[in-house]
DNA sequence: AATGAATGAGTTTTCATTCAT
DNA sequence: AATGAATGAAAACTCATTCAT
């Protein structure tokens, strides 16, 4: 996963991986079928993990939730950085049958977000012309936090959730 | 270009490129030193573009310069879907001082978002706590769009600008 | 080392190596680093095999050792007629740090013979104006013989011996 | 020539020679029918110089024959370095005809000096016991001149001609 | 006399994968 | 469970040569 991340899976050599874990590279073929199951099992991991994760949450209320997607996701994606990264990158090196399963997953993830979006329009908590779009732009807004936070650096964890939760808050607000 | 934005910088060969532009792949030298210029003109060329295209926005209202922020990036970069993704996805395959360019160019961009914000923020238009994180979470949210609209979809180029537009003005103000 | 020796380093491609072998060029890459490196190693070996062979001829009278000097020399060279020739022919085939190694390898070896004439001029049994060149005049000379002695040809070993020695003897004498 | 000698034909492109002249490689072609006449015209035209430059030394008895030919054979190729380094370095790079071509000047070129030698012994001035292996021991010495000489160095070349000569009278005396 | 664009064959090297041991 | 040797295909790049202009 760090060689992927770092290098990009055309990139990595099965011999590197092997050297990587400290074997040659033939012995890597008695765990996994080949380099394409390493990508695929890597981010079905990724992803059964990122919906295995939010239990109850369409029991809060749309601003409760919204609040609560926001927060798991920068936490959870930036606990994750290299499978995230990987995750998003690498799509185009998987095989057709493969993309196909990754994709439904996202799609199944974007759901929950969009369902809270829908709810809160419902109800009239939020004001949203089109709750798929918004979804989108949220997720895009929220993954990108990954691209610039550093542990260590200017802004704790809290401090960034804090901040985007207000910009959300306010992006779908009435 | 349409290479690269489909397979990935690693998985074309300079084979395949020279079969597209009907030649042999010997030709291709006579028009580039290597592959690597191949992806770094193609970048460059595209930041160039990208800084050349906003002037007198600095004489704007902090709002009337975001909107124009707003429309020009999503605009731009949807013309350009291919160009984007490869700056984009392609950042790990530049040689280091490649990299280095193009990275302070991708600054100066981002520079241009935040002084929006900056300039905003101290006229009282614009309540946002961090400018260089609202800056980076604006771009990746109207980025974003690159990634799932269609030319001829559901929605016109004008209502995707429309829809943006209200979500981050609201995301920004008071 | 027959390939190299044949058609010289740069004549002679991977494949061709692999096939003389029998195995696919690829192959080769699990016993040498690169291409260079194979070079390098033949007049390594060679040039530790030459330095590695003369002991105790500083205790001779230089008469002696000049003669031992001499057809050891001209042995040697004869009975490795291909590395010779490689490490005469491919030095400029060599990076630049790898002909530094073969070129102090080299002197090394002048040496010895320089200090043997050296001697000589000072008990008195030689007459020679320039020691460093009558080295090189004389090395030059018995290398020569590779490129006409054939095995089986008109003369014997040792009658070639007997002939450059009665040179030799007579060129350094008083 | 003196990117042959410097780099070897192999390692020498037409382009590369064309840009040492200012032109385009295709340029080349209104000159030379391919690189190997480059090559061979280089070569036959060096051999003819040197058989072309001695004339009436049989009228000369066989010591000041000798020493005519010792200091002219050491002029004549200290002057030409390129030619001569490229004459004994890329023999291997000749075409069959050419290569006969070649050697056959070569092999009458010795046949002046092991006639010298035949003469020398037939009337008593040298010992030689077998006067074609001491004319290539002769000639190996000499030319060994080029690899050791540089003009400015500690000898002049005169005195160059003086060691050689005072070391073959030497080794051909009774 | 020269160019510049092209070719086709070649180069070294890398790589995923296999397999006997 | 691991190794090390091997394969065959592919990669980027180079090069002598050709040829229309």
């Amino acid at each position: 996963m760090r060689q992927f991340a770092q290098r990009g899976f055309a990139a990595v050599s099965m011999r590197q991986i092997a050297a990587e874990v400290g074997v040659q590279a033939g012995a890597l073929y008695n765990y996994t079928a080949d380099k394409q199951s390493l990508l695929f099992d890597l981010m079905r991991t990724h992803m059964d993990q990122l919906l295995e994760a939010r239990d109850g949450i369409e029991k809060l209320s749309p601003v409760k939730a919204l609040e609560q997607f926001t927060r798991f996701h920068i936490r959870f994606h930036l606990e994750r950085a290299d499978a995230v990264f990987i995750s998003y990158m690498e799509l185009r090196n998987l095989e057709p049958e493969n993309f196909t399963v990754i994709e439904v997953m996202r799609g199944a993830y974007e759901d929950q977000l969009e369902a809270i979006l829908r709810r809160g329009v419902e109800v009239g908590d939020f004001d949203v012309p089109d709750t798929k779009i918004a979804t989108l732009g949220l997720v895009a807004m929220l993954t990108g936090v990954n691209t610039w936070y550093r542990i260590g650096g200017r802004l704790s964890l809290d401090q960034v959730e804090e901040i985007y939760w207000d910009m959300i808050r306010k992006a779908v607000s009435r």
